[in-house]
RNA sequence: GGUGUGGUACGCCAAUGGCUGAGCGGCUUGUCUUAGAAGCAAGUGUUUGUGGGUUCGAAUCCCACCUGCACCA
């Protein structure tokens, strides 16, 4: 039956494809080249979800299209297998990791060659490949062996790291240790959520009011030996370095908030006693501002230090290294008790806004370095020990949470700052009753200072404080290292090795595990479950994999992996040489590829992964791996894809209806109903039962109630998930990508509608009609093509359509440029005689967006090789020209007739020609015309009194 | 609370400051059919969220407000 059925053409080309590998990349590319890289998924047992096409068929077009215009295309895929939720999956059903992952990665391949994107196969990769970890293992010992100059910024081999004399002269042991401290990959005991009853730790967000999110179980602060990585030395480039990428700006903000670049001062407040205060003061004055401050003194970073003369009280972290100095007797159970309980919170809840402040007095005071005064030192958790130097100095008036916290501890609130308008004595009063002022405005009670402009007064301060030793400007980050080190089984071991001492055990002291033994694979394990330890996984390894000697000593592996994320950091890399088994690319050909030019992706990743790829990718760089500064050129962020549109309606128990805005929530979570306080809850109505009226949607049967219309994240647990699997069945896969290119701009959030599917069908059926007989029992042409030359009108739809679709692919805009096709077979379904010609034009347009039927019928239009490369349909402007065109006649701006004229008729003309019409005749005659507006082919407009 | 992004017809969505809104779906009617579906053909709709401003002319630019959504806290 010579219906249109995409469900034998589709796997026939897939099949061709496959065979005759005609989406082969060559090793390097022929004339201009162009690399498009989806973000590759992970793999869980669920398979593809419905986004996922939706980027990876943007990518696809963009391929197939610039394939057509001569470019050589590198379009690869791959898999980030590694990590917890594969892990969680595989202890569920008591499968190996390994195992499950490969089936899960099967599952994923099936489903992508199943909507027929030009991938080149032969590339494929997963983090999990040995061939490709041993790689990964390969650039942490890059890291490893790199330090970072700050004079020069770069990062450089470690073995150019100057080691000073001092150092020197203790031995070889020292100098490691040194070394150690500044490399990009080092070991920190750093503070973790360590949660005993899941024997793991968690991240930040996975702690909710000090348990667990899952099953609620204690989590506690402890430092855990951690391996770090320095992202934190790159802070400035990886800022300053997106000044130059094809980003959107909201992607660049949201990265520049995250590594949260803020500039101030750090300063030294004296905390000896007191009567030498004057004796300190004069000997800073003379060695000026140290690098490391002395047990002397307590510093603290600012962003405002134009407001010192406002400091009413300091505060340190729970954490801070002078808490046990500070504290006095008297103070010393109630300071414990509150680290103690601090140590239960995240930094997250130390750090809400709406919280509570909570804090504790040491008992000790510091001495404001400015003037001299004494004030008090306070311990409390909202400031972070990892942020700054984890102190503060509190100046209440003019910061919230130091506001809040004065007010709970009915601490001195001392204005120094006044804002610039509306300054009058109500300045104090606004401030106790509003709160304080955090904006920058006219310096007051500050002495010498009193009358400058903020950002004045913090310079002069911040210059002043340098020039007697007591600060220097500082730069901070709010990105912090990067935690590197997962106590799990399915991750990439570290190749270091651990040095044993005599006793056995670990002496501290570590080495990289020699380049050509790489990669380090995972051990066997029957049982890689985490229990209650924080030791890894890893630790119960055999002692044949677990302990190795090298050079006469004895080691110990690390025993922690690598989080998911490091897979992911350098895959774009591998995709342009996935063999090579000498080096993690070669030069040339990396050269040859990179940048990334199109790098498209969901939003969900638009902070760290990209971050920690960008941070990889320019260490790689600094050491002579790759030549480019960047990763990733241009990178576009796909909207999501909700479910359909439901319609929800209040229901009481009585049975009642009640309307949606109307009902009220209450403690709980549960719904009552304001008048009657009976409890309702919400009940899911059908489309037919619901109806417009004005801008609401109601209920049919009761138009007086409100019922709420929306669309939801698709979610398992609301049960509108859609799966491709199914819309290819139903609808094929041409279908799929192209309702999914047709749903909106490819940036926008849009809800799935099935009609919609079923819409881009319909269109699809219309191509195949136009071209095939689908009456006659065999495939055939209709007979309505034919071989004689176009008509003008024709043409001119066609070039139309040529110069539209153009536009429309190279600026992704994917919606518009099916609109357009479809015009072009609305017009072409009422043509007697189609030309054979404009049919495979169109044929080509269409390819792109719907291979599978644009083959087919490419082949039917008795074409012999596949339309990948074929050129692209060229645009011929002549085509368009009209002798005579219809010019819209305004009359104080609104359209009060039309005139047709000659297409390249002058302005004088036209307005000759406007006046000549006699409509406009007629209102123009007896007025003054004020003002003509005329321009040529477009428009004329009188404006008349 | 902060940041971002949107609000155009019944739903989805177009529109370099310039003509009455392109396209898809929905709905209505006709045609075809034993009937339905599909097809074909014809028809159907917006005070462009609200209020101001700029302009000969505003969906588009500016200001304020209302409101949806996403991300961060």
């Amino acid at each position: 039956m010579p219906r249109y059925n995409p469900a034998s053409i589709e796997p026939k080309w897939q099949s061709f494809w496959e065979t005759n590998k005609t989406f082969k990349t060559p090793e390097l590319p022929a004339g201009k080249k162009l690399y498009v890289l989806d973000m590759f998924p992970y793999p869980s047992g669920q398979g593809l979800h419905v986004g996922h096409p939706e980027g990876y068929t943007a990518t696809d077009i963009v391929c197939r299209f610039e394939r057509m215009r001569g470019k050589t295309v590198l379009h690869p895929m791959g898999f980030d297998a590694f990590g917890l939720p594969a892990e969680e999956y595989a202890i569920r059903t008591n499968t190996p990791p390994r195992k499950s992952t490969e089936d899960n990665i099967a599952n994923f391949t099936r489903q992508l060659k199943m909507l027929g994107f030009s991938y080149d196969w032969d590339r494929v990769l997963a983090t999990t490949d040995v061939d490709y970890f041993k790689w990964t293992q390969f650039i942490f010992l890059v890291l490893f062996d790199t330090w970072y100059d700050a004079k020069m910024k770069k990062g450089r081999p470690i073995a150019e790291l100057p080691i000073p004399e001092s150092v020197k002269a203790e031995g070889e042991h020292a100098v490691d240790a040194y070394r150690d401290r500044f490399r990009l990959a080092y070991q920190d005991d750093a503070l973790v959520n360590w949660c005993p009853a899941l024997g793991t730790v968690l991240a930040n967000e996975e702690v909710i009011d000090g348990k667990s999110e899952r099953g609620s179980h204690p989590v506690q602060r402890i430092p855990l030996r951690q391996w770090m990585l320095r992202i934190t030395a790159y802070a400035d480039r990886l800022l300053g370095d997106l000044d130059d990428l094809d980003w959107s700006p909201s992607i660049k903000k949201l990265q520049s908030d995250w590594i949260g670049r803020s500039q101030g001062a750090e300063v030294d407040f004296y905390i000896g006693a007191k009567d030498s205060f004057e004796s300190w003061k004069n000997s800073r004055q003379a060695t000026g501002f140290p690098e490391v401050p002395g047990d002397d003194v307590l510093r603290i970073y600012t962003t405002r230090p134009d407001t010192l003369f406002g400091a009413t009280y300091m505060v340190i972290a729970p954490e801070h290294k002078l808490v046990k100095s500070l504290t006095t007797t008297a103070q010393k159970s109630a300071v414990e008790a509150y680290c103690q309980a601090a140590s239960f919170k995240s930094d997250r809840e130390r750090t809400e806004g709406e919280k509570k402040k909570t804090g504790v007095f040491t008992g000790s005071y510091a001495i404001n370095p400015i003037n001299g005064s004494p004030i008090p030192i306070w311990i409390a958790d909202y400031v972070l020990a990892s942020y700054g130097t984890g102190a503060i100095m509190a100046v209440p008036a003019h910061d919230e949470r130091d506001y809040e916290f004065a007010q709970q501890f009915g601490l001195e609130i001392k204005l120094v700052v006044e804002p610039k308008v509306g300054k009058s004595a109500d300045a104090a009063d606004s401030t106790a009753s509003e709160g304080c002022f955090a904006g920058y405005g006219i310096a007051i009670n500050s002495g010498r200072y009193d009358g400058l402009e903020t950002a004045e007064c913090k310079s002069r301060i911040t210059g002043d404080l340098t020039k007697a030793g007591f600060g220097c400007e500082a730069v901070n980050y709010k990105l912090r290292d990067w935690l590197f080190s997962r106590q799990r089984f399915w991750g990439e071991p570290f190749p270091i090795l651990l040095e044993l001492g005599e006793d056995g055990r670990p002496n501290g002291r570590v080495r990289a595990v020699p380049v050509e033994q790489l990669p380090v694979d995972l051990p066997h394990l029957e049982d890689y479950k985490p229990h209650g330890k924080p030791e890894p996984p890893l630790g119960k390894a055999d002692a044949s994999w677990l302990y190795v000697e090298l050079d006469g000593k004895r080691y110990r592996r690390e025993t922690n992996t690598m989080p998911q994320w490091a897979g992911s950091c350098w895959y774009y890399l591998r995709f342009i040489d996935p063999k090579n088994d000498k080096a993690l690319i070669d030069p040339a050909k990396e050269k040859a590829w990179m940048p990334v030019d199109l790098y498209v992706g969901g939003a969900e990743h638009a902070v760290l992964h990209l971050l920690y790829a960008r941070f990889w990718h320019k260490v790689l760089y600094d050491r002579g791996y790759v030549s480019t500064v960047e990763p990733f050129q241009k990178l576009i962020n796909q909207g999501m894809i909700l479910g359909e549109v439901e319609f929800h309606a209040m229901k009481c128990e009585s049975g009642k209806w009640v309307s949606f805005n109307e009902a009220v929530e209450a403690d709980d979570g549960s719904y009552f109903d304001p008048s009657t306080k009976e409890k309702c809850s919400i009940i899911k109505v059908s489309e037919d039962a619901v109806t417009k009226s004005g801008d609401l949607f109601v209920l049919k049967d009761a138009p007086q109630i409100r019922v709420d219309s929306r669309s939801y994240k698709m979610s398992k647990a609301r049960g509108n998930v859609v799966n491709p699997d199914d819309i290819v069945k139903e609808y094929g896969a041409d279908s799929l990508r192209l309702y999914e290119m047709f749903m909106g701009p490819l940036e926008a959030t849009k809800p799935w509608s099935m009609q919609g599917v079923a819409g881009v069908r319909n269109f699809l059926d219309r191509v195949w009609r136009m071209i095939v007989d689908f009456r006659s029992e065999e495939i055939q042409l209709t007979e309505q093509i034919v071989d004689t030359p176009p008509s003008p009108e024709q043409n001119r739809m066609l070039h139309r359509t040529i110069e539209a679709v153009t536009r429309d692919l190279e600026n992704l805009g994917f919606n518009t440029a099916i609109a357009r096709m479809m015009e072009f077979v609305n017009f072409f379904t009422k043509e007697v005689h189609r030309p054979r010609q404009t049919m495979s034009q169109f044929v080509l347009l269409l390819s792109p967006l719907a291979p599978h039927i644009a083959e087919e019928l490419w082949s039917l239009l008795g074409n012999k090789a596949t339309l990948a490369y074929e050129p692209w349909p060229q645009f011929d402007p002549a085509m368009l020209v009209l002798a005579e065109i219809e010019i819209p006649v305004q009359v104080n701006g609104k359209v009060r007739g039309k005139i047709s004229v000659p297409a390249d008729l002058d302005a004088a003309g036209l307005e000759q020609a406007a006046l000549q019409n006699e409509k406009i005749a007629e209102m123009v005659a007896g007025k003054e015309i004020v003002k003509k507006v005329i321009v040529p082919g477009r428009l004329v407009n009188f404006v008349i009194k």
